[in-house]
This record gives C-alpha cells, structure tokens and sequence, in this order.
DNA sequence: AAACGCCATGCATACGTATTCAATGAATAT
DNA sequence: ATATTCATTGAATACGTATGCATGGCGTTT
C-alpha cells in the first residue's frame, strides 16, 4: 500500500486526510507493522518501541479505523440485541422489563469492550446474514417475549448456519441454542407460598397458561406446586386465562369475584395484569390487600407507585445481561456454553400484608 | 484483487470461504463492478442485469460486507446514541424518560436504513475520535440530562472537529452544535396555568431552578409567566428547590405545607418529584387532588400508574426520537440544520380536578 | 459517411489495517 | 570460531467492496 509518507515529498502539515498507522509509524520511526502491533500491546514488539508508538498515537489523537481492522480480523467486536415485541403492545410502547434488561446488555456488552448494536426486528427476516454474515456483529442476543413456538424453526435455522446467538426466555426442551432465563416455576412458587404462609386460603391465578406461553406457564405451575405443597387442592375456578395487560388483568378478577366466594388472595402472571386487578377492585371498593391480597410478577418500575405498592416477583435485569452477554462472547470464542436460569426474587410491598 | 475465480480451476462447491460479490459475479457473467453497482440499485446498470444479480444474490443469500463496504466507501450508516446518566441516580437504572427516547430513536434510525450504535458515556472520554474518527459512526445523538453546563466545552470542542451531533435538551444561546429539545417554558405556563383556570390560587413551584438545570429553569419560567399572566404576584415562598429525587420532592413539600397557608396547588419541574410529593401528602392525610392539586412534567410511565393518576406535561418522545435522527442525518449529508422545539403537551388526570 | 453522444459494462485501484514470512542482529551453545 | 536460538522488526499481502476511468457498441445528428 502506498501511504501518504511511502511518496517521500509530501509535507505533512498539508494531509488533510484522516491520521492513520503510516502516520504514526513515520513519526515514531518504524513500520507500520509495528504501530499495529504496539497499538494492539503485542509482547512481540519492544517494550520501549511500543511505549513510545503508543505516546505517539495518543499524542496525535489517532484511534484506529474500525472498518478497517474489522475487514482485515473478519470480527466486528460487536453485539447485536435484537428486540422482539409483543405484538399486542401498542406500537408506541416498549414494554419496561424490555428497557430494563436493554440498560444492563448495554452495560455489560461495555464492560467486555464490545459495541452493542441495538434493533428492533421481525420474525421474517434472515438475522444470521442480516448481521454476523454482513459482518455487522459476531453475535445475537435474541430479547422476545411470549410465543416462542412461532420462531422455534427459526432458531433451528440459526443453528445450522451455526449464528452465535443467546436468548432470552424460558428453556425449552429440545430448543436449539444457549437461553438464559428467570426460574419462572420456583418465582410462581415463592409467590403463592408467601401467600399461604401470610394466612391466605383462597388463591386465585390470573395469566395465560397455555402451551404458548411457557414463561407463564411456569409460574403457574409454581403456582399449582406451592398449593400442593400445602396441601390445598387447586380449584380450577380459581385459574383464570388472561393475556398479559391491564384490560386482561381487570376483566380476569372481575369474573373471579363475580363467580366465586372467598377468595382472598391472588397471583397474577405478569405486574401489568396484577395492576389491572387492583384497580378494578379498589374500582370495585374491594380492599388491597385486607380482602385480597396481590402478588404480580416482572417488578416493572410501576410497581412500586402503585397503591398500595406491588407485591411482585423480581427478575434479576442486571445479572441477566451480564450472563447474556458473557455467554455470547463465550460462543463466539468457540467456548462450551450452557443455559442458565436465574433464581427470581420475591419482593414484599403492600399489596400482600 | 484475486477473487476465487480468476484462479480458473476452483471448483465452486469446495469454497468454504464467505460468499463475496466476485461469486456473484461469476455466476451472472458479469463484473464485481456491475455486481456491486446493481445491488445499489445504481441506474448505472441496465435494468435487466440489475434484476438477474439481485436475483442471483439473494438466491445465494448473500449479503454485502459491511465492513468492507464502509471501509471503501469510508462511511459507516451507523448512528451512536450516547447516553449520559443523571449522576444522582442509582447506578443500575436508567431514567424511563431516556428509555423512551431510546426506543424512539431506534425506531427512527431504522427507518432511515441506519444501524444504532448504544453506549454509556463519561464525559472524560473524547467522543469524536471513539466514534466518528475510528469510523464506528457517521455522528452522535447526545442525551445527556440537566447539568449541560459541565460540558458546554466539550460541546465546544466537538464542534471544532467538526464532529456531527445533535443534542436533546434545552437551547442554551451560543451553545454549540444543534439541539432538539422541548418547549419546557411552554409547558411550565400551560400547566400553571390550566391549575389557575381550575381555580386554584395559591400555586407552589418545586424544582431545581438554577443556572446549572436548564430545563427546570425553563419550566419555573413558564409558571412565572403564567402567574404573571393571571395577575398573581409571585410569592417566593412558594417556590422551593429540590433535586430531581422522589424524596426531594416529598422532602420539599413538608416545608411548603409547614411553613405556609393555603397552598392550593403544586407544579412540579418533574414527574418524580410529584410522585414524592404525592406520596409525602397522602402521608400527612391532605387530600390530592381535593386540598392540593398537582401537576408534574415528563409523563413516565409511573405517572398514569399512581393514584391518583399524576398530570403531567408529556414530552412527545416519537416525534424527539425522529427529530434527533433526521436532523443527525441532515447533518452528515451536509445541510443546513436548524434546532427545534417540540410542544409538550398537558396531560390532564385526576391529580389536579 | 463521418462525427458525436450516450448507455452499459469492465478494469484497476484504494480504503486502513492485521498478520505471515523473511530478515536482521545479538546472544548463547558447541 | 561456528552453529543455533531468540528477540525484534519490516516488507508484502489480503480482507471485500465502491468507484474513477476507459472502452465498446449503438443510435442520432450533421
């Protein structure tokens, strides 16, 4: 390559041109190789050499062209996150455990030194070229939300282009990749326990617990095992299916008070539905938590201005994106990777007293 | 260059390599040149031979190199959205009003066929040559919260080299760069005075209205010129200052309420600040919205959560978050920028009836 | 028929770095 | 003194694309 100073007559005060490595390397008295290497901290160049290039470089404000070294490494030091939402959100809305979690990727994606790329994308696109084949990113953290068997093909797809990508969400058998998630079973569990163990004998479920939506399964099968374990017989009365929104939530518990006597508890699959809940029985003058107490599940900021506050069951944002983005880069460096659940954490408020 | 095929006998079924445009070529019977021309849709290339190469490409799933691509072209297509905390708060969140705008921007940037780059920053770190300079970003969106007087040299010397930027906040004359902010004056008057419109006399102001917060300058001044509007004198004991803390405001409005009669009704300079207010009155048993009516500024998702439900000022982040990026990209295309002011809009709820 | 212009394409090159390979000198071993 | 290793450096090259320039063909004008 010729570089600006391989023509030995031009002045350098005229480059007008971006500084780079042939720069350095004349001003430092070596080559460019050598810049490349002291730059990078190579124990194959001189100690001395490499201080010296280094001051250099900081001197003249060089950084080093991104594009470049990334062309030349194919590796981008990137992460894509790549954001699925749930489809009956309002279009203008990012839903807040989402954001939460986002705020923690970006921190750890930082504290590894990589760049995180942050999207929104739709099931229809082709991710694996989209990103790690265009050398975009080395990787994926894959954010959804719910319906997993509508891109369980999808991961298998990503599998076979052998795409580093992590998930967010629940472990399914069978599912191709590496997913890190809340334990949603044993946080269902605590939940309804607590609430037993607070005197509570009538627990009513509010949530879709179908197939196709594992996370709220789980919890309610924590649920039903929390029951069991003290011995009450679940009352499928009591279960309530529900998608994961206020208007869902309030409707829900408005025909369980309607249909059913005593109730005095209940365990909703997601805070958005407990919100709903309250508000229809404070709307309904039914006392929270003196007649029904409420426990949620996410511990979305709302949470905690409600009134009275949520009781909810917490999952751990920071440590999730530590994990996502460290087992990421452990797959991208050809490491061994296993999936992980996080214990969940419940948190007592008023609304369970 | 030599590509695969101008070694005449590679078989291609045996390239374990990435697909490039020198496949593609080969395989339409025309150049890299034209390959690369007709993937741009370039009009340069007949249309004919612009509809085989795409069709060849995306047969074989090829996706251009970016790297590559921004290597040679020495552009990137990437936005950085940079984001600078609020110092005051818990290091493991992050201000809802930020994460809005977060989405928004994502959202923007991907309309306009820009990748968004997103990163925490110090202000020690030199952002021009992190992002622009090393070609991770044509230019920077800056999001920074209340004390812009600390950077106000920085801004400085991003505008020197030149950087391309846009900043959310308030327009500070002679700062540099171009800012896209709200009309947080406007929004303090139309908040005072829809609160004297209800009949409310006695109006106190909580919030930092110092030299160093801008924004919450502004919005003290948009109340001041409400007051002034209805021909009430403004009373400076009613005017109390409080960082931007749930607590501050629960701590600013024990004074307010201990030291003086008849307060009828609170402004705020923030949506957090009234949540502690809120909470500190019901507290002391004085009714909202029946004793005092409030009215806060931001509309984070708390607000509609509390109860009674907080009125509030709403930034309109969609339209902020497409601002920011348009006129980023403006910027970098070369043309003429100009700052704006978005109108906020009253959100009238139950806490100021 | 000659001259000109336009359309479509190909050739060659540069973007700025990381890395392989070879070369140098010094130091050590024989 | 010669052979061998080691430490340090430089020369050369490739990563995959976009684009300036040159070319060839064809239609239009004079």
């Amino acid at each position: 390559m010729l570089s600006s100073y391989s023509h030995a007559e031009v002045i350098p005060f005229m480059k007008d041109t971006r500084i780079n490595s042939f720069d350095i390397a004349h001003r430092a008295g070596v080559s460019q190789s050598t810049v490349s290497r002291a730059l990078r901290n190579s124990p194959l160049v001189n100690k001395e050499t490499r201080e010296k290039v280094q001051a250099i470089a900081r001197e003249l404000n060089y950084t080093v062209d991104k594009n470049a070294a990334n062309l030349r490494s194919q590796t981008t030091h990137t992460i894509a996150l790549l954001l699925f939402e749930d489809p009956t959100a309002d279009d203008s809305l990012i839903n807040p455990f989402f954001l939460s979690m986002l705020g923690s990727v970006t921190r750890a994606a930082a504290e590894r030194g990589y760049d995180l790329l942050v999207s929104f994308q739709q099931l229809d696109q082709d991710w694996h070229n989209e990103y790690e084949v265009a050398h975009r990113a080395d990787g994926m953290i894959l954010l959804g939300y719910g319906d997993y068997t509508t891109y369980a093909d999808k991961l298998q797809q990503l599998a076979e282009a052998k795409a580093h990508f992590v998930i967010w969400g629940p472990m399914m058998s069978g599912q191709p990749g590496h997913s890190i998630g809340c334990d949603n079973r044993l946080g269902g569990y605590e939940a309804c326990k607590h609430l037993i163990a607070s005197g509570r004998k009538r627990i009513a479920f509010i949530g879709d617990h179908s197939d196709s939506a594992p996370e709220f399964l789980l919890r309610y099968q924590g649920y039903c095992d929390a029951l069991r374990e003290a011995g009450i017989e679940l009352d499928n009365n009591l279960v309530t299916n529900a998608a994961n929104l206020e208007s869902a939530g309030a409707d829900a518990i408005k025909n369980l008070v309607s249909n059913n006597e005593g109730i005095d508890a209940v365990f909703t699959a997601s805070d958005l539905i407990a919100i709903g809940a309250i508000k229809e029985l404070q709307h309904q003058n039914i006392a929270v938590p003196e007649q029904i107490a409420i426990i949620g599940f996410d511990d979305i900021p709302a949470a905690s201005y409600m009134h009275p506050p949520l009781s909810t069951v917490r999952q751990d944002t920071q440590l999730a994106g530590k994990l996502l983005v460290h087992k990421l880069i452990q797959s991208i460096e050809g490491e061994q990777v296993d999936s992980e659940l996080i214990k969940p954490n419940l948190i007592v408020r008023a609304s369970c007293l």
